[in-house]
RNA sequence: CGGGGCGUAGCGCAGCUUGGUAGCGCGCCUGCUUCGGGAGCAGGAGGUCGGAAGUUCAAAUCUUCUCGCCCCGACCA
């Protein structure tokens, strides 16, 4: 292709808006066009590079034996209210839903398990179907509440979603760790960087799920890792455990202490140098919604501790948890904010302690009175300990569950989440099958999701430096990028001409910057949109001699034509063979 | 949803306090010269200042409403 005839267009500055650097490049690269928050057009160049993500995904699918289908993104109310989850997507407002011309409930797909329960439903009647695992790479509509950082969480989005259906639990399994695999190869052939990570399950729902993780600081997911146990976790979802409270010198009758504008820990060291925070219990209040209601909760931690709201969600099976705002605080506790605790709450209010609360004894807490706590309290003996669950956030330096290793914080962008299903979908939407005994039975079903857009963006996220974008051979937009140095000039035109030839002949995608431009406006565009290998056809041309000018950096070589050529055939034929 | 910020040429911005016929850089068009890290000179095109209403002789500028975009969001009882 002759980047000449192609409708090119890059940006001198950078854009103001953009957070992160794949959103910067990408939009400076002239790649993508933002139409309204969370919806870009892709322009030719980045369709080129999510056509090389899709067609390593397919391949990869393909050579397990999924098959590819194509679903409706248009999709109505009734399935999703069989399996239950309108409301619930309603109520997250996640979900673009709309009636149409007729007054019927419809919304534009987030997810594809109803559709697919569906649509397999019609079919499935034996065992001897099973197993099987169908995919599609379609584009997906979810209403974020805050759309940001480019492609990375956009309100519509290119996704492959795939589902898989067994006989039992154990092949269900069987299939997810087939699948596992399937993603281990996508993203080591896209020449990512990746970690796989136990994940909560969230609005899918199901048991066993894993999140595979770019590794970039910019990622909005925190995981927590560690390099002695292989323990991996999304911090959502990860546990540890964590040191022993400190015994109190004495026991002591419990009573109250006037803590004056003492709201948080700190403030409260400060009045009590000498108690540890260990023995200090915090109670944070939340509001926690269910489909067809809404209460406060306490929930009580040690004071060093931290709580993991998508653990209380889980806990209590409750659609939303959100720390409660200053008049439910007042209206739970009767007292201003920060000195709620877990004596003295408003009758009716549910109770519940972070396991990190175990064993703590003669602790401060808040005694539901403003500029008041209550010191030297005991589970046991001054108020029986309440219904005690793990609901921590792991931190930086927990030890593993099993005390073999520390606990490493990162960051990563998911990319893809798998999930056995179970029959939560085939139970609610009736999808059963006969066994071989002849019962009738529910299908088990797994699911496995590839943010395709969000790959593309990650990529760029691992791979820029300050001249732009890096992108791995097995994905970039073009494999190979032909500069040549004078336009117009014969040798370098008929010597360009000739290696572009024999490129595009041995089937290589390669960009042939031809333009009337000058040398540094050349270069610049070059190093911006990232194409991996670089041959410059310039004064040596007379020669046939070309420079190898690799994007990812290193010495510039001068060399022969037929070798630059054969030297791109390989690394192309390295990266497809992988 | 709450808080903050911003909408002026394709892109990045100034002008607004103190109303008076809209400016800069990049990009674009034409010509000449250049040609190895975003070339130079000369000439030129391009904007109902997000939208609506109001105040005024006069509104990008003041007022009200509205739409859009960006950022932040309880650290913790």
């Amino acid at each position: 292709m002759k980047l000449s005839q192609m409708f090119f267009v890059t940006l001198r500055e950078e854009p103001s808006d953009a957070e992160v650097r794949s959103h910067a490049l990408m939009v400076k690269a002239g790649f993508i066009h933002k139409l309204a928050a969370g919806i870009y057009v892709y322009g030719p160049l980045m369709w080129r590079v999510l056509r090389k993500v899709e067609t390593i995904v397919r391949e990869e699918h393909d050579r397990a034996g999924c098959q590819e289908l194509l679903m409706p993104a248009l999709q109505p109310r009734e399935i999703w209210d069989e399996s239950d989850r309108w409301d619930r997507y309603v109520a997250d407002g996640i979900l673009y839903h709309f009636q149409d011309g007729r007054g019927r409930d419809v919304c534009l797909g987030p997810t594809h398990e109803e559709v697919i329960t569906d649509f397999v439903k019609a079919r499935l009647t034996s065992y001897k179907q099973m197993p099987f695992t169908l995919y599609q790479i379609q584009t997906k509509f979810r209403d974020e509440i805050r759309p940001r950082f480019g492609l990375m969480r956009g309100r519509e989005f290119v996704m492959k979603d795939a589902y898989s259906f067994d006989v039992d639990a154990e092949t269900m399994a069987k299939s997810y760790q087939m699948m596992r695999e399937v993603y281990r190869r996508i993203f080591s052939r896209c020449g990512l960087r990746f970690t796989p990570v136990e994940a909560d399950a969230g609005a899918i729902g199901g048991s066993g799920s894993e999140e595979f993780m770019v590794d970039a600081d910019t990622g909005e997911d925190a995981i927590a890792v560690c390099h002695d146990t292989g323990y991996a976790a999304n911090v959502e979802k990860a546990v540890s455990r964590i040191p022993a409270p400190p015994e109190p010198p004495a026991e002591v009758a419990m009573h109250k202490e006037p803590t004056p504008n003492a709201k948080s820990c700190d403030d409260l060291l400060a009045l009590f140098p000498d108690l540890p925070v260990e023995r200090m219990l915090k109670t944070v209040i939340y509001k926690v919604t269910w489909a067809d209601r809404e209460a406060p909760v306490a929930v009580m931690a040690r004071g060093d501790r931290e709580l993991n709201e998508v653990k209380v969600l889980n806990h209590l099976d409750a659609l939303n948890v959100e720390l409660a705002d200053e008049k439910l605080v007042k209206e739970v506790t009767g007292a201003e904010v920060g000195f709620a605790g877990p004596i003295g709450l408003k009758d009716g209010v549910r109770l519940l302690a972070d396991a990190s609360v175990e064993g703590v004894k003669g602790f401060l807490c808040g005694g539901n009175e403003t500029d008041t706590h209550y010191l030297d309290v005991w589970f046991g003996r001054d108020l029986e300990q309440p219904e005690t669950v793990d609901f921590g956030l792991v931190q930086e330096g927990d030890q593993t569950v099993d005390g073999n290793g520390t606990i490493t914080i990162t960051r990563g962008i998911e990319v893809g989440h798998i999930f056995q299903l179970g029959t939560k979908y085939s139970e609610s939407m009736n999808l059963r099958f006969a066994a071989e005994d002849g019962k009738l039975g529910p299908a088990w079903m797994g699911c496995y999701g590839i943010g395709i857009s969000r790959t593309a963006a990650a990529a760029i996220e691992q791979g820029h430096d300050e001249n732009g974008m890096i992108w791995p051979l097995p994905i970039a937009p073009y494999s190979a990028m032909l500069i040549q140095m004078r336009h117009g000039d014969e040798v370098q035109d008929a010597l360009a001409q000739e290696m572009h030839d024999a490129l595009e002949g041995a089937g290589i995608d390669v960009l042939w910057d031809d333009r009337k431009q000058g040398a540094g406006a050349k270069f610049k565009d070059a190093d911006l949109i990232g194409v991996p290998l670089r041959i410059v056809v310039g004064r040596d041309a007379k020669d046939r001699r070309v420079e190898w000018k690799p994007r990812s950096g290193g010495e510039t070589e001068v060399i022969g034509a037929d070798e630059a050529i054969e030297r791109v055939k390989a690394a192309v034929a390295e990266a497809r063979s992988a």
